[in-house]
RNA sequence: GGGGCGGUAGAUCAAUUGGUUAGAGCACCGGACUGUCGAUCCGGAGGUUGCGGGUUCGAUUCCCGUCCGCCUCGCCA
């Protein structure tokens, strides 16, 4: 076999003269009758061969040449007469002249050709997954994702910290999301879960006096996928030793500046910290989207004066009434106000209330129930002519909050409001340690259980549990979560009471996490860490809103891997050596 | 578990209120062509309309069930 000599994306003008071998994949053939033209692929990129007749041999062989054949060839590299040059190619200005190729594996004609100009659905492109990995953007993303992980590990190298590996055959642990059970064969009736994200380990491993400790490591959670999560993903995840949140936050932020800078050429300014209270009160979300304005204002007390039954009925049971305005928005169709009010249905709201502004004043909509304080809206919606109101009304804010909170992302989206070029970072802080789930009826964290409190709020633990904020910390970029973490309990006697209010009583606090509630009584050290998306922050750099993009084998909705046809049923056999016996019905594949 | 969209040639899509032999560009095969680069031109082959049932003289089209993919609610400490 002939010897490669440069990849498909290396010569340029200053090489014409060199004698070359490339290898790579047929990307498309040209055949002239005389001249043969071949593009070849590699990873790296694409180069154009050109066979003439003159030499015979090679002209025949590339004669056969199809699509995603592999082949090698050997040639000098030769300027493109003028005109010729393909400027959408970084090698376009030469080609390699070739006077040998050998076909080292024929390829079958591929279901799809792996280029951005044909069209592909994304089963076919996860069946035949090795395929559609050859397309330029996937190889790209994949570049990508690399260098954003050594980035990591060299930064966090510089900074002192050790990689360390945690199992991945753990402990099963409540809370939190159903675990991936794997049945122990050496302890039959006994599983194994594989890790939701390492957090006890590395908190033991401060114990231990590690220091600063970093992974990027797989996390499992057997919950339903969506467009932007997957029951495998990546997470670098890390926690230090004798710190406080603004050490650990300061970490990352330089960290990000980095990726940004390095892979985007982007700079990351100092990003803002904004409390968990105030985000909710003005986006509706813990994870506010700061590129487009569109704020919720508060006008119960407006919204009181009124005989709107829908307002008033709401506020009698202790409701709130919010509203956004949005700019230009009185453009919108009914037939557009309707389906956003049916959109906003599954978060739970009634309908949407809506009013336009004209001449200074609501009109459509519910502009004849609310035409009383309709100067007053307009005042305090700062509103202008040719504006649209949005109104979030239930019995229960955290139902206002949510709606209008989905609202304005879904209004900024459709109205076409968002720079796709902004990059708007921002810590959310201040969280509460606690919320009441209502179903359940016990309080649930709203970070994990390990979270201090704040210092001060240590003596509400018990008496006020709602009022008590953790030290907790979220990294939320353009309206997306991309990590969070917080300074933990070091403390055995507060991780006892935090355990209490959880609901875990003594003896399952101690059967579940005796070894952790150990550990912090033999010398545990103030710390805290945090842990990010990986896959989520290779999506922001490439631009994607499909984490299945960013990953090279991922699963579908249903949790199949197509190309491997995983899962799948297992022997009797393996099943007998687990002390396994099945008693639901097989789901046939 | 719920809601929505989709499944037709190798792939991407089309097919009128149910009506003749299910079409198109791409890919594939054959031919022509010595400068293309999404080559061009001529010709050809390629279909269990996801699967099962039903209604009908007749179903890609209507109904029921089921499987698969995507979006989403629940879920995701």
């Amino acid at each position: 076999m002939l010897k490669r000599t440069h990849h498909c994306a290396e010569l340029r003008s200053a090489d014409v003269g060199q004698d070359v071998v490339l290898a790579g994949w047929v990307n498309n053939y040209r055949d002239h009758g005389g001249v043969i033209f071949i593009d070849l692929r590699d990873r790296d990129g694409i180069t154009q061969l050109v066979f003439h007749p003159e030499s015979a041999e090679a002209h025949e062989a590339a004669d056969r040449l199809r699509h995603e054949d592999v082949a090698v060839a050997r040639g000098k590299v030769v300027s493109r007469e003028e005109g010729m040059a393909n400027p959408k190619l970084p090698t376009g200005e030469i080609e390699i002249d070739c006077t040998d190729v050998e076909l080292l594996n024929k390829a079958e004609t591929p279901p799809f050709v792996p280029d951005e100009a044909h069209k592909v659905g994304e089963e076919q492109r996860l069946r035949y997954r090795y395929i559609d990995l050859r397309r330029p953007r996937m190889m790209d993303i994949l570049r990508t994702r690399h260098r954003v992980a050594k980035i990591m590990r060299d930064y966090f190298d510089e900074q002192g910290f050790y990689e360390i590996e945690t199992p991945f055959l753990c402990r099963s642990t409540p809370e939190g999301a159903r675990d991936f059970l794997v049945p122990a064969r050496l302890q039959s009736g006994n599983f194994y879960a594989l890790p939701q994200s390492p957090q006890l380990f590395k908190q033991i491993l401060m114990v231990s006096g590690m220091d600063k400790y970093v992974q990027i490591v797989r996390c499992f959670r057997d919950e339903d996928p969506r467009a932007d999560r997957q029951a495998e993903f990546t997470q670098l995840d890390l926690e230090m030793s004798f710190v406080e949140a603004d050490d650990v936050m300061d970490t990352c932020e330089e960290l990000m500046r980095r990726i940004w800078n390095q892979v985007l050429d982007v700079e990351v300014p100092a990003v803002r910290r904004m409390p968990y209270a105030e985000a909710m009160d003005r986006f509706g979300s813990d994870r506010p989207d700061l590129r487009f304005e569109m704020e919720l204002v508060d006008v119960s007390d407006i919204a009181g004066q009124t005989e709107f039954k829908v307002f008033t009925s709401a506020l009698a049971e202790g409701g709130i009434v919010k509203a956004i305005r949005v700019p230009g928005g009185a453009k919108m169709s009914r037939k557009e106000t309707d389906g956003l009010a049916e959109w906003v249905k599954q978060f739970g709201a009634g309908g949407l209330p809506i009013t336009k502004i004209e001449g200074g004043k609501v009109s459509t909509g519910i502009a004849k129930f609310i035409e009383p304080v309709s100067d007053a809206i307009v005042e305090r919606m700062c509103a202008e002519d040719g504006d649209l109101i949005c109104f979030g009304v239930d019995a229960k804010s955290t139902v206002v909050h949510r709606v209008l909170g989905e609202l304005r992302v879904k209004i900024a989206q459709q109205l076409d409001m968002i720079d796709e070029g902004q990059w708007e970072w921002l810590w959310v802080v201040d969280f509460p340690m606690v919320e009441w789930d209502e179903g359940d009826r016990r309080w649930k964290s709203l970070h994990h259980p390990f979270t201090a409190p704040v210092d001060a709020d240590l003596d509400k633990l018990e008496s006020d549990t709602g009022a008590v904020n953790s030290k907790a910390y979220d990294l939320v970029l353009n309206g997306s979560e991309l990590g969070g973490g917080s300074i933990r309990i070091h403390r055995p006697d507060v991780q006892q009471r935090v355990f209490r209010l959880l609901g875990i009583d003594e003896q399952e606090a101690r059967m579940k996490f005796g070894f952790l509630l150990d550990a912090l009584r033999y010398g545990a050290p103030p710390h805290g860490g945090i842990a990010f998306g990986l896959d989520r922050i290779v999506m922001h750099l490439c631009g994607t809103d499909n984490i299945r993009d960013v990953m090279a084998f991922p699963k579908t909705q249903n949790g199949a891997d197509l190309m491997t046809e995983a899962p799948s049923p297992v022997d009797e056999r393996q099943l007998q050596d687990l002390s396994l016996r099945l008693i639901g019905p097989v789901t046939e594949s």
